[in-house]
DNA sequence: AATAATCTCTAGTAAGTTACTAGGAATGGA
DNA sequence: TCCATTCCTAGTAACTTACTAGAGATTATT
């Protein structure tokens, strides 16, 4: 299963994306629309800073951006900064593949297609898209 | 990441339809051609039975037998068997989801979408296909 | 009837992971 | 200087994983 981190990480973008409009947005207003707490954003951020999604500012006034368009980052993108990796089975994690079962191994193809059906997936689908459905849904409510 | 326990009830089954023919297994010769500890394989093999994926034969001469054939198991019941589910996040593993944000959830669909790559592809592969390249694989161990 | 090979069930456990909370340091605008 | 913010590290309770272990139940063989 995809842990805390990922789907956070996911909604934090989301919300970025959705809500910026060019400006910085803080981890006190993320925290409130995503009903998570500051402390624990910090750190679901700090993987998205490191792995260059997000540009930070420190200080009063501060905050995040995106560090490119929403159209060029994949929900793989994201989840990988966050997760770590998709890989369903560790053997995959490195390639080439360094366990020594892997010349014998009858299963390795089939995970190898089961992580290839997850990457297609993520790496499919925009954060763009993704805000723009966020977006939609807010407008929705709004039409109530 | 899918656990030791999916993963082995995977091989198992994929064992037995490679070597049973029509003859019972015992997790004596399973652990052995799979190197893994007959106490382990108890509990990953208990998963199957229970699930109604293999018939267990006790007594001396006993063992296991796939309860139908391997055509007709696809890989995503094995795994299911083993994992309890496969589902990315927990929302999803009942259906009607019962997240009370589900309906404000704007990464619901995302996940849905994601569990139904990995449920297309593990759905579309069947037992025998694993048991084909396993058998494929010894046939070419023995041409070397 | 005894034996031995097998499956069955339950319990235990060390190590690792998850999902957080907490405190304080660093930064920089007002 | 003050204060809002990000940044960094540590701590922790609960849970999960990947096993091992022991004792019991079942059944063919002798």
């Amino acid at each position: 299963m995809i842990s805390t981190k990922g789907r956070y990480a996911l909604r934090l973008m989301i919300d970025i994306a959705a809500y910026s409009n060019g400006e910085v947005v803080t981890l006190k207003e993320i925290s409130k629309r995503q009903d998570v707490s500051i402390k624990y954003l910090e750190q679901v951020v700090s993987l998205l800073t490191k792995a260059g999604l997000l540009i930070s500012i420190r200080g009063n006034n501060g905050g995040y951006l995106l560090a490119r368009e929403a159209k060029d980052y994949t929900a793989g993108d994201i989840l990988r900064a966050a997760e770590g990796t998709l890989a369903p089975i560790a053997c995959l994690q490195c390639d080439p593949i360094n366990c020594e079962r892997s010349s014998t191994c009858s299963t390795i193809d089939f995970w190898r297609g089961y992580y290839k059906a997850i990457t297609d997936y993520v790496d499919n689908i925009t954060l763009e898209d993704l805000a723009n459905r966020e977006k939609e849904r807010i407008g929705n409510d709004y039409n109530i």
